[in-house]
DNA sequence: CGAATTTGCTAAAACGATAAACTAAGGTTC
DNA sequence: GAACCTTAGTTTATCGTTTTAGCAAATTCG
């Protein structure tokens, strides 16, 4: 490989010359204009790339971010991926990935701090996957953010606001006239079905009032099979009893409803609503297009980038001690999967 | 952050000593093992971690690999990302990512020289993607590898065997009873496209044989909309003339036929069998769970991975002379969206 | 015309590690 | 007891770049 030491001996100057003009300090730093020009055209015609390995040994910066994220084979975290890619090229810093899926933590952040990285953005449903991961780099100073995630102590931590979300689709479905709305959960406990769940709690109190405690039931996303047990029951009460709406904790929820009215011979969104949550392409392209929460996971990605790297530009000046955490709005997608209920027809043709 | 001299000053001995004890050559080299001892302890005290990057310096070598992929957000590429991950973490390599989606080739490749990059593993649906990287990374003797890209020119090209995936779902739905069996193509015109087609057409010669010439559609799997015309009016033939399968590009051109085919009436399976490709989480949420054909991509990137290691560890000899292009099975995942046709059962019941 | 300033460039140190060659002390062998 | 070997390190060079300080020649100024 072509070095800068090379061009120098062709021309016959020094070194320092060329690492001046290559880095376009010529002018300022009083290169003569026809030695410029010498260096410029050498370098191309040599094929010169400057070697950024020397250059971080020396500058001891090093513009790389880590992305931690439990897997990437995952729609949502390549949507995350994308964003932050998007804003790192944008700033000229590298990303590098990491998974937990084959690797430990101590491995992880081993490699992390050997190989420099300049900050970490880390995601996963589980917020406890990087506490030992971020207390090290917190000992190291290397800046952290979280993406997706509401763990706060990563000083920076961007999420999608999904109380707003699971409270208007909520809205959004009173406004078509339901009343019998009910939520299904996941099983898991996290900070966002949590959100969700309470999202949908104060949207019912505030758009349905008097309609008692709203019914919530936990589903199981993961398997199709494991969800259909208490769907198909919730499903099977009496038409005027059961829910005409219901609002998913995710899009693969609202799927496996789909799955089960099918069965069941329910049409949606006819007998039933269904609202999901993300807006995947399992939403898109499911044989009623899903009305969904979509959340911005790109934005949410190039966000935290944007932060992440300002922090690093700021010589990583205590985030810790003014932590960033920002939701991002979240937008409800409206499609084929929602549509007023049945019995108000009904009823208004009955009292006429 | 500590250095190996802080260690060596503290010892009182040189920094080649801890050098040599802190990549385990303190035994061959002989080093004493009271002095071994003292530099690990020391070491660990300090929270020494080495620089990776003057290692690199020193070494010439550069352990990352890059996947310049046209994007994240895409599931399949998630996917083989997380095989390239995992064998990569395996090989104690660390992995960039790039994107065509915000950045150009001239950029990208200016970068992976720069970065001095041992490696480069490339994927995009469109070939030419990547000729102008290819061509630097040649100049700069680079190894390079394609991952599902049936692009023979960078050495290294792993694919799946979709020829084999298009026959065996053919042969699986002659199986069944089924003569008049179709198939819904991409539009583009891709190596996918024509390798699946062909797989298709093969298939029908040798298990549907006399069935005249296998019948073959163009939808539009990125729009839903597009592509519900052509599939609506081959389903909207008389029911014993349209086809009694349909074999499709993609999972979402499935799911789109699964659409078209819940708006007409047409139930799947029992009027319509239907069979995917790729096995994505479309397939496996669909209303009715489809049968498809499983590509092997977490394996893909693995495999690549570690071809691509394989050459950079052996000094990059000759790849290009010697080129490993390599076909990995395909696997017929079968769920709900296949069954025998009809018209066999009822004529079955009128002979007899 | 001499002093001060500007112009154009260079020498040397540094970054943190590894690699190759070397040394000094002590122990063996013949 | 001289020659040789072993042990346990050390010295020096090097990787490719940036940075700091400096120097000589040319130019400007009073």
């Amino acid at each position: 490989m072509v070095t800068i030491q090379d061009i120098a001996q062709k021309l016959q100057i020094s070194k320092t010359t060329v690492s001046l003009v290559l880095n376009n300090r010529g002018k300022e730093l009083r290169i003569g204009e026809h030695t410029r020009n010498m260096v410029e055209k050498v370098s191309l015609e040599m094929g010169y790339a400057r070697n950024e390995i020397a250059r971080s040994m020396v500058t001891g910066r090093n513009d790389v971010i880590a992305f931690v994220a439990s897997a990437t084979d995952v729609e949502y975290i390549g949507k995350i991926m994308s964003g932050i890619l998007e804003e790192a090229t944008r700033q000229s810093f590298a990303v590098k990935i990491y998974h937990l899926a084959h690797n430990t933590q101590e491995n992880i952040i081993r490699q992390l701090i050997e190989q420099r990285v300049a900050g970490i953005i880390f995601h996963s449903p589980r917020n406890t996957d990087f506490d030992l991961i971020l207390h090290e780099a917190d000992r190291k100073h290397i800046p952290c953010a979280t993406v997706n995630l509401s763990n706060a102590t990563a000083g920076i931590g961007i999420t999608s606001d999904d109380f707003q979300g699971a409270r208007d689709a909520v809205k959004y479905l009173a406004g078509l006239g339901h009343r019998r709305i009910s939520y299904i959960s996941d099983k898991s406990e996290t900070e966002f079905t949590i959100n969700r769940e309470n999202g949908f709690i104060a949207g019912i109190k505030e758009h349905v009032p008097g309609s008692g405690n709203p019914r919530i039931i936990h589903g199981f996303a993961t398997q199709n099979d494991e969800s259909e047990p208490p769907i198909r029951s919730i499903l099977s009460e009496s038409e005027d009893k059961r829910p005409t709406a219901l609002v998913c904790y995710s899009d693969y929820l609202a799927c496996n409803v789909l799955q089960v009215a099918y069965k069941m011979g329910i049409k949606v969104p006819e007998d039933l609503s269904v609202i999901g949550f993300a807006d995947l392409d399992v939403a898109k392209y499911a044989v009623v297009p899903l009305t969904t929460v979509a959340q911005p996971f790109e934005q949410m990605g190039k966000e935290t980038a944007n932060i992440l790297i300002k922090a690093i530009r700021n010589k990583r000046t205590d985030i810790l001690d003014n932590p960033e955490n920002r939701k991002l709005e979240v937008r409800l997608v409206v499609r084929k999967s929602t549509a007023p209920p049945k019995k108000i027809k009904l009823k208004g043709k009955c009292t006429e």
